[in-house]
DNA sequence: CTGAAAGCGCTAACAT
DNA sequence: ATGTTAGCGCTTTCAG
């Protein structure tokens, strides 16, 4: 592998100056004299030179690079948070290494050692499902490198966070569904361990007591976030000849589950069983009937952890960590908008 | 921002031996005595050591990194095979250095030489839409870094490619259409500069061709790879009172739009007019009627494209460059599966 | 089996 | 305005 690169010294022998001449001219540092400047950058240009990272990075003590850990990258959510995330990196001049978990408690952990070994200035992470193993963010804390957990979050304190209000998210769109005369409501939770299926669900029962509908307990099911569980929960009932009126599902692949599961056994939507979730994604829109939802601002929480990221990095003395909800909207489209059960 | 980092020399001083000991042990060497070697790590551990990537690179000369470059992530396509290359890193110890164009042929550039900075050992690129400047490409051989080009691939020659069989996998879908009886049929076709635009119209022409179809030049539209476009494009034909009966769509986006627009104006889908489209996503299930396509085996892309990167990494010198088409299979599902035209 | 020396490419501090 | 020195943390010779 013949190296071909080109190096400060590279360029200062053949212009017989020294490398720090060569290397602060390219920086357009001050102290060399703008004639200078322009033939070295010249010859920089001519002869291809692209500084090497590691030697800077290795030299300054610091990376300019940001990870970035989460779950999953096929995903709307995060793939979204992450368009954002890389577009503020951008213009802040920061390179991200992303990692992807697979949802892997172990592979997370690995990949966040790698980070650590990388060097990067501060870390963003969105946890497995797996994970209950925190070890490894103290190692990070220990090592004074800014952390900031987004939507997924362990149950550690003093830790930076960026969150969606899951709680109020599904009050609202519980609340919405009950006055519009709705009583008979279902609950596909995903895991309670998780926080995003506790809030949720705290969110629903909040709800339903406010305004003092019960809960039956056969319609709040537990399993998963995808397509297949909420298949599975959907024909559970069915089955059972148990459906409620609405099922309010905890991820809108959890819902699509739901539209695939009702057109297998022939059951209309909105109309013989009415569908809510949480989370957002275009898809939504192309489906028959178009799905409403609970909205994550997906932007928001990409410029907000950003935001709290660097400024720790910035001024690492004088900071405190904070813990910010970022506030739900909900979405109304072909579902949830009418009670007409017979 | 005190840095907390543990060094070889931290360790050495600790256990009054050279940092080279330190340094051989901690990676295994059998120049070092297994004894000592096992209080090394052991130390080591407890003192929360973490090798300097940069370092270690930098002295090394390789950096154990892979550049990618691609259009887009939150896009089902993009995220697969972005997934598949990470996995097919991890496992053979390489990381991934992710960046995204958002479809700027100057960011893309910027990112390049990003990557180069890095001094990464290999990179794998889709282009941009807006690419037309192959310069920077020509700068990465030059300095022997090992290229992969998958899904949109430049106009260049000895390069290595990975792509999907457009052509062909055009080819089928209109050949299916024509024998189902379909004579009238549209194409909503992106822009011919693209490769992925060019070959799939190639398709759609060469099975019309073959089958001695006329093809009407008013049904066949160029604009672009979004939702926005099949929704305009669809909706220009409908005013005009000129719809085909089929209506083959250069990607599954543009597919969602004609969704749309024919359900706004309440036309039926695949009664009044029948749909499908180049590229899968599991979105497609979900639709009404499921939408039938020409499947991107998106796994085997990453496969083929890691497998020729890491080959040429391993051997520079031995390598030949390839060019691999991944062939398609046509997934039919709710639409194109009959000719029911009145 | 262990260590001293040299260098990877760059930059900050301190001369000149 | 330019250069010298030293060092970032690690690894690869090469000697002992």
């Amino acid at each position: 592998m013949a190296d071909k690169s080109v190096t400060l010294s590279d360029i200062a022998k053949r212009l017989n100056v020294s490398t720090v001449t060569v290397s602060k001219a390219l920086r357009g540092h001050p102290d060399i004299s703008i004639q200078t400047t322009k033939v070295i950058k010249e010859l920089a240009d001519e002869m291809g030179y692209s500084p090497n990272f590691m030697a800077r990075n290795l030299s300054a003590r610091k990376s300019q690079m940001i990870g970035l850990v989460v779950p999953k990258i096929a995903h709307f959510f995060f793939g979204s948070i992450i368009e954002s995330i890389y577009d503020i990196a951008f213009k802040n001049n920061y390179e991200i290494i992303l990692t992807v978990s697979q949802e892997n408690a172990e592979r997370e952990k690995k990949h966040i050692q790698t980070l650590l070994s990388m060097r990067v200035d501060g870390i963003i992470v969105s946890i497995s499902q797996e994970t209950n193993d925190y070890e490894i963010f103290d190692t990070v804390r220990k090592r004074d490198i800014p952390l900031v957990f987004i939507d997924r979050i362990p149950q550690i304190s003093n830790i930076n966070t960026v969150s969606v209000d899951d709680r109020g998210g599904a009050y609202k769109a519980i609340s919405h569904a009950i006055k519009l005369g709705y009583r008979n409501i279902g609950h596909f939770a995903g895991y309670p361990e998780i926080n995003i299926g506790k809030q949720r669900y705290l969110g629903f029962e909040d709800a339903m007591n406010h305004h003092g509908v019960p809960i039956n307990p056969d319609w709040v099911l537990h399993g998963g976030f995808g397509e297949k569980y909420g298949y599975e929960a959907f024909m559970q009932l069915y089955k059972n000849n148990n459906l409620p009126d609405l099922i309010f599902t905890v991820t809108y692949p959890v819902a699509l589950g739901v539209y695939m599961a009702a057109r297998e056994v022939n059951l209309s939507i909105p109309d013989d069983i009415d569908v809510i979730c949480f989370g957002n994604a275009k898809v939504q829109n192309f489906l028959s009937p178009q799905l409403s939802c609970v909205d994550q601002p997906t932007e928001q929480i990409a410029n907000k952890s950003m935001e709290i990221l660097l400024q720790n990095i910035k001024s690492p003395d004088e900071f405190e960590h904070r813990n910010i909800q970022i506030d739900t909207d909900l979405i109304l489209r072909g579902t949830c908008i009418n009670f007409n059960k017979k």
